[in-house]
This record gives C-alpha cells, structure tokens and sequence, in this order.
DNA sequence: CTGAAAGCGCTTACAG
DNA sequence: CTGAAAGCGCTTACAG
C-alpha cells in the first residue's frame, strides 16, 4: 500500500503538497502538480478512504434504506429492484458508493447509528419498514435525505405521479365504454398513499364524467400480493357482479385478481377488463396480458440521486418531485367501442 | 459525535481502556469495564468505523462484484436478486455491510484499486462482465474471494450442481417415454460452465440409458434471453423436428422456445415437452406453466457468506461447492406412460 | 489491571 | 507557491 508520504519522499514535495495536487485545490505550480500526478500514477497509488474520510468528515457513502417488508422480494421488487440499478449507477459516476443502512446489523443498532458509524453522507429511503418510528426522525437528523416511496416530514419525495395516473386509468376505461368500473386498492397508510392517490386520481376523473362513484365498487386488499388481490376480487365481484371493469393498485393483486375471476369462468377482457400497475415482470408473461403503468424507475432514480447530491452540496430540494407513469396498454382491456387514435 | 475522549473524561479512564472495554479485548477489571460500557450507553456513543479502519486495516465491508451483462438485469437477476437478498443478511448478521465494486467508479478505478479505496476485507463475485481480465488476477490479490458463478483460479465458487441437475432432467424426460430429445443451450465460456455443464449431465444421463445421444439434437443460443431463445428453438426445430421433448438451459430462453412452438402451431406438452432451469419468477405465470430446476440461491448464499468469512479469519475454503438443485415439476411435460411415484 | 506514546493516511489552517 | 504542525478517532505495543 503506497501513501501519499511515499509519493513525497519520490518528488521531495511535502506530504501537504501531494495532498493538494492529487485533489487539485490549492495553489500549485503547473510543474509541481505534473510531477506529482506523474509519480502518483507509476507508483500505482490509491488514496485510503478511511484516511480521508477521517479527516475530512466526507465518505463519499450514501446509506440505502430498503426493507421490503410490502413484498417480502427484496433486490426482486417490481419497482425498486431496477430503481437500484439506476441509482446504483447515477451515485457510482458521482464518486459515491451504496451502504445499506440495517437494522439487524451489530446487535439492532439503529439506521442513524449505522450512518454515524460509516459516517454516510446522504441517505436514499427507497423501502422502510412500515411504521418504523424512526422514519420520522429522519428528516431532522442533520444528513441529507432523499425518499422515493415514502412521505416522511423534512425529506425530498420523489415519486410516480399516481393521481395522474389514477385518471389516465378512468379516461381509457372511460374511452372503452364502461361505466360500471370497480376499484381495488391496498392497504392505507398514511405515509404511503400510492394506493390512495391512485384511488382518488380515479375517482375524481370518473366523477369529472358524470358517473357518481359508488364506494361499493371499491375494495380495499390486505397486502400487497397475490393471495390478497385474489381475496379482495372475490369480495369485491359477490357485492358487484355488474362490473365491467376493474383497475387495481399494483400487477401483483391484478393476477391474483384475474386468478378468481379466471376460476369463477369469467373471460377477461370479454367479460370484465383489468389494469393493473408497475408494470410487474413477474406478471408480464400471464395470459392475458395485463394493461398496466409502469412507473418511471430509471427517471425516479436519476432525480432522486440529483437531490441527494445536490442536498449533500448544500442545495435544498423541493419536498415532493412527480414523475409521470406510463400507460401501458395489452390485452386485458375490452373496448365497446371502434378504437380510436388515443394516447395515454 | 462523542468520541473515545469524551468518554475517558467522563469516566476518568484513559483512551486506550475505553477502546479495551468497548471492544472486549486486552485485560480489564470486571468494573471498570460496566463503568465505560455504562458510560458509552448513557452517552449513545458510536465508534467510527474510518478511524476504527485507519489503525485496524479492518473495514467490515465486503465488495460485491454484479456486473449483469448476460441478462442485463442487475439486482433483478433471477438467480443472483434472491442471492444477495440472501447474502446481504447474513453479512450484515455478521457485522459486515456490502459495498459493490465498480469499474466506471472514480474514472474507470479497477475492482482491486476499488477495494484499496475502501480497505474491502473479502470479495463476493456474483457475475462479472464477460472475459475481464481483472477476473484472473482476483485471486491471487490477496484480498479473500469467494464466486457464486463464474470458476476463478485460487478463489473458491459455490454453485448448483449443474450436472446432476442435467442427469436429472434426462431421467424426467426417460421415465416421462421421450426417447427424442434435444438440448437447447447457451454459450459456452471457459469459467462460467453453467450451460455445459447441464449438458454433460444430460447426455450422460442419455447414454447410460442406451440411447446414444446426437449431437444434431443439441443447438447453442446466442444469448441468455427470449430473443435467443426463439431463434435457437428455431433452428433446432427446422433440423430435428421429430423432437418430443427438449431441455432448455434457463428459463428465459425456454419461454423463448415456447413462444416459437406455439406460433408454429405446436401445443406444450401434448407435441413436444419443454424443461427450463431457474424458476425464473418472470415466467412464472406463462401458460403452460414450466416445469424448470430451482437453484437453491438461500443456500448458496449462506454458503458463500460462511466460505468467505471463514477466509477473512484465515481458514482456506475448499475450491468449490457443489449446491443441489431441485426440479420443479409443473405442466410442460408431457408423460406418455402412467404417472408413477418418482422423486427427482 | 491501567496509561503514555506513537501511529494509521490524510487534510486543514497557518506561516513563510 | 510550498511546508511544519496539529488533528481526525481509534488501536497497538510497551511500560509500570
């Protein structure tokens, strides 16, 4: 391991000098800075981040909250899987490297101990436990905070605009022709209203055409899975059997979803359409093949690591980013009408 | 941030007590030590690990090598996403976080000049890019590795074993009465044998049971996803279109032979019976569901963390490991005799 | 059993 | 433009 006391005694410089040169700040003759990077790159030299990160305070780390306790998939999860890629990715080319922050990590020290402990610099909450009471401490906790899924006070949200996406889902079906629409949605919570934001985007959007909304053509899932989308359905079609169509919350429960409907000998789309939303490539290869949104991951992460690494320059960053999804349209959607030339 | 120092003040002690009684080591009286661990409680200290890792040279990270050039896929890589989850766990149990070495970090820095960067302790190869250089030199680089793919002179891999998995999936298609069958493969690259493996079994499995395995019934794919997949069924199908039943070396490439079956007219598994490998969650749910190899990624992962951490503390690991894989049965193939009990 | 001294590799003021 | 001194927070011999 060559330091930079080496590369001094090799150039006669001062170990200060070698200092400023390979970080290029300072003053230095044009001469001096050559020689020095010049050595530094024959002797091989990597600089020890642990030195410097003890001196400077800055260790180029950036903590990575992800806890998929929703969807028990981890690394596998339908949205934040490739949003890691890309945020993976945007930090590296900033210099930076992912440290996932845990809680069963030395004895259940917390996420913000583990961050003093490695001296993180900025933090991604991508999927936190559900109502893990130190999410709200977060955005006080004095490092820069960037949160892709989750609301949490003080922090940067950046996230799929699901309202949006909630009307865009009315207008198409709207579009088909149908009118006695149902929605199925997941579990409420307060910091993580997809679901609700999708519902009310739907809603309001229906109610802009006239149709009242009946609360009866809305259920809610217990979770997140498949399981819970085909029990929800059930409930759902024995209150309603009148349904023409169905959006729900995320693909997951939409297979599950479609499962029920498939098993009681319905046909989809020819008697009841779905959409479904993240445009799951778990799902994607089911017959028949599900209209979805996907959400924007790689656009999700390319901003939310923008934030981050402007807030750690000392930036501020607006409390709430939206990223638009997109329409996706298959095979599970009947239209009762000649299509027309529409863009979603 | 309290440190070290403050502590001593607070007790009365001196630093290096501290630093014995916080880390257990060196001899100290019963009550001094509750003192200072009393003392640290109270004042919620946590050390830091850049100066912990500046004396000690210990930096409890262990570097990751993801690199999904074959399926382009990172983090949502069917085998390696569920691995890492796996892994991350274990590590992190530990006492270790995980820290992915790049090439396009700092500049294009290497994995090992990475891992000087950040004092890596051990390496994790999951899957490297495609004929890297850098791959040969890993092992003798004096950092710890251990691979879950790729076979790297000096470093120890924990894998399926591919083989019995291919005798396996001979013996299923055997006993099934498919006398015709073909091997539908990828490419073959000297360290990551997967794909050859499998064949190997297969055919010898063949060959013990008389048939003498033609070599016109085994085609090569150029590549690890649908696209191949398709093509490679294609030309396999136009030369031996006698085939009953076909072993496909991963799923993605399966579902790809499939979909060109099916669109020549072909139904699975009443015309010709397809085998995968993975349990790729993202074919999961076509139709017909595929009957496929379940690599056991829970049980590589504990295995790799324990190989490497073993090594970390200075005990050799076994060149390789062999982990069983377990064959799926579903609905695409087609058995021409009596169900009888069977255990694969 | 406890502490004074020195060191890990780097950077930050501050002189000159 | 360059360098001597001190410090970041911890640990490792070595005394006592």
């Amino acid at each position: 391991m060559i330091t930079i006391y080496d590369l001094a005694k090799q150039t006669g410089f001062s170990a200060p000098t070698i200092s400023k040169a390979l970080n290029g700040n300072g003053k230095l003759s044009e001469e001096t800075r050559q020689t020095i990077l010049d050595a530094a790159k024959k002797a091989g030299y990597t600089a020890n981040m642990a030195a410097k990160s003890l001196s400077t305070k800055h260790s180029r780390l950036i903590g990575v909250i992800l806890e998929d306790v929703s969807m028990k998939r981890g690394f596998e999860h339908p949205l934040f899987g490739g949003l890691l890629n890309k945020f993976r990715n945007e930090i590296e080319m900033a210099g930076y490297d992912l440290l996932f922050l845990s809680k069963h990590f030395n004895e259940g020290m917390s996420y913000i101990d583990h961050c003093r402990y490695r001296d993180v610099e900025g933090i991604l909450i991508v999927n936190p436990i559900d109502d893990d009471e130190e999410m709200k401490t977060l955005g006080s906790c004095g490092i820069p905070c960037v949160s892709t899924n989750e609301f949490i006070p003080g922090v940067c949200t950046v996230v799929t605009d699901n309202e949006d996406a909630g009307r865009t889902a009315a207008r198409v079906l709207y579009d088909a022709g149908h009118t006695k629409v149902g929605f199925l949605g997941a579990p409420f919570r307060e910091n993580s209203p997809a679901a609700l934001e999708r519902f009310k985007g739907f809603k309001s959007e229906l109610v802009s055409y006239g149709s009242d909304f009946d609360e009866r053509y809305m259920e809610v899932c217990d979770a997140w899975w498949e399981g819970a989308g085909y029990e929800g359905m059930k409930r759902l079609w024995e209150r309603c059997p009148d349904l023409t169509a169905v959006f729900v919350v995320c693909d997951a429960l939409a297979f599950g979803a479609m499962k029920y409907l498939l098993e009681i000998g319905k046909s989809i789309p020819e008697d009841i359409s779905v959409i479904g939303f993240d445009d799951d490539t778990t799902v994607l290869k089911a017959a028949p093949t599900l209209c979805t949104f996907r959400q924007d991951r790689d656009r999700i992460a390319q901003l939310a690591s923008e934030m981050l690494l402007q807030e750690i320059a000392g930036v501020p960053s607006p409390e709430i980013v939206r990223v638009p999804a997109q329409y996706v349209n298959r095979s599970s959607v009947r239209r009762f009408n000649p299509a027309r030339e529409m863009a979603y």
